[in-house]
DNA sequence: TCTTAATCGAGACGGTACGTCAAGTCTTCTC
DNA sequence: GAGAAGACTTGACGTACCGTCTCGATTAAGA
């Protein structure tokens, strides 16, 4: 989560449920609040914790929410389920399943949109939330390789290429439904959004 | 975008190249500080216009910025360029190059994130924004059966529901793929992109 | 007490009744909580005025606390009570009685001692309380020359610097006997000192 | 200095040279910083040691303070100059000496502004500064009664009351002059001063 | 020589106040 | 009556110290 000074042996040493206490606090705020009435102080208080403590921890606001928020899609898991189809069902019902809690909500889009004037911040949402998430794509394509539904990648560059754009696809979708459409990514859309994925448009 | 009184003929009349200047004021200022750090005094002083002038026009920060974003988008056109590929990769395109733009990457989501705890302002959005542009889908889909690439729907619920979902596939890519993966949408991955939705993964 | 903008003519004017406010509401901090107690946001919900509109005034507490404690020395007058002596004892008790009252006590020392380190304050306490008082001394020889009690000043420059020595022994024995020794500086004190002033130890 | 547990016999004892480092760094920070702007934790810094050796010796800043600027007053001196005007003259000058020193500027009037509203403090400023500098006005009476240049007191109690009074005027008015009108005491102006305390404004 | 106990450094802890800034409202004068 | 100017209240910001605490490591004196 956050760095701390690696050769500090001395001194009173970090209260360890704070962390904890924190993120919580911050995930309970994030839905009585969402992001932009949430304040560090606020959390600090929730978390009956001292706003120094906060500071000390994480730079900021966007930090802290990213932190709090990524905890929750390490959950998303991909069961085998027998065939692609299924798989990808399963894993995108998860994804929409967290999409749907006013804790993710509220807070994935903010820091997406704080990430666009800050390259650093970009790197954090990449490492703690999509980069472990990729997993589940390159997962999900071995095991349908594995079953002979879907070819062998001709090349690594390729391979990643793809992983890309599924991830892409899967995710963007799902999100747009949820937070921009503001329609829920039901069993019925799930189907329809696989489907089209699997076999295209004309399909 | 905002209304004013209706029953209003005396007095100085509203000034209407303010609206205009707002505007662009608040795209101006989105490009150097995005969205977390625009401040509408900071605009009114942009625009050369007194706060209260602002403040009498919209409601806050969130319908500004949706408003000043909104008209980013209505330049876009679909060509017809012979095929449903083609057509999908040329709008496909021009939705890429308005997300490249500052003023859109850090307004958009942003209130898209604020929508997320506020009705009124994701209907708003649905408005200005994404209805407004699902005529790109019909007018593509129409042409598209037109030319016999796709078969007519069997009835318009269905139908209805099909343009949302490629509706959320498309912008939902582009968005994740522009914002989040924050890597461009180039030629070569909306021709990737164009042929996974026409065809699916295993095409 | 503080300067404003002097080119501006237009917007709201500042409120007459804040200044007068702030600083009766900064007297009433000094007697309950003293100077190193006293915080702006305090004086400023005393007052009944936003910590900002304190800042727009004041550059900070010393400046406050020295507009705030030098209304209290303005009372300060000369009767004519028939000889030197009489006079002098007279001054010394109405500048002792100031000096009894807790916002006196509390405020000038802290001020003073500020501005061993603060040239600006340093001339503030001047203009605002030392040289508005040493009137006292001037007037107060002038009556006595005028009755024969003590001889004209031979010239100038020996007059100024005689008074001067005179403020400085004066003030110096009341604020030393009432804040450093921590006695009343009562009527039996001030003859004794009146005398030693006029004859000398030896008298 | 500062009081220590009666009884504790066993246990580490404490540092002998802790005591003389911190008050050394206290003079040092006062030089730098102020009465205002020192901290104890900038003075730990400063002497090598941790915050939590300073608390365990000196209750506040106050405290530590009185000691870093008693310690100053100890060399004051009385020697036999061989008449009274001439004793006056050689420890106002020396006082007026120690004044001029910043860390004893900037810290004196500070703890006499704290003391106005902390009686224990002020005690604290009676025992370490003034009572043990009246030896100075006492020793000075009793050599110049030898000499004959002042009568022998009536009684005891008039003789304290006199003491009280010549040392609040003798340092009253060095005090005002070197730090509220922020004018040097140099020999000439003591002269002057020597001359009206012996015989008088008349004089 | 081996406890024993208070010291030492380091630094995190819950707090408070700082001085700044933006939000949104109000007041005054001008066009 | 709209608009510009700017003062107003409110409340969060991120920083700096406060005085307390927990920790592991010294350091002398007494057993």
């Amino acid at each position: 989560m956050q760095s701390r000074s690696p050769a500090s042996r001395t001194g009173r040493p970090r209260s360890a449920t704070a962390d904890a206490a924190i993120l919580a606090a911050t995930r309970e705020a994030l839905v009585e609040l969402g992001w932009s009435k949430l304040t560090l102080g606020d959390v600090a208080t929730r978390a009956g914790v001292a706003k120094t403590t906060l500071y000390r921890r994480w730079a900021g606001k966007n930090e802290l929410v990213v932190d709090a928020v990524a905890e929750l899609f390490d959950e998303l898991e991909l069961p085998d389920r027998g065939s692609l189809a299924a798989d990808i069902e399963g894993v995108v019902l998860q994804f929409a399943a967290i999409l749907a809690l006013p804790e993710a909500r509220s807070g994935l889009m903010a820091v997406v949109a704080e990430a666009t004037r800050d390259e650093a911040l970009r790197e954090r949402i990449r490492a703690s939330v999509v980069d472990r998430q990729k997993r589940l794509v390159l997962e999900g394509r071995a095991r349908a390789q594995d079953r002979g539904e879907l070819p062998p990648e001709p090349d690594s560059a390729s391979a990643d290429r793809t992983v890309d754009l599924i991830f892409d696809m899967v995710a963007g979708a799902v999100v747009h439904r949820t937070l921009v459409s503001a329609e829920p990514a039901d069993e019925e859309w799930v189907r329809s959004f696989t489907r089209v994925l699997l076999h295209g448009l004309g399909g």
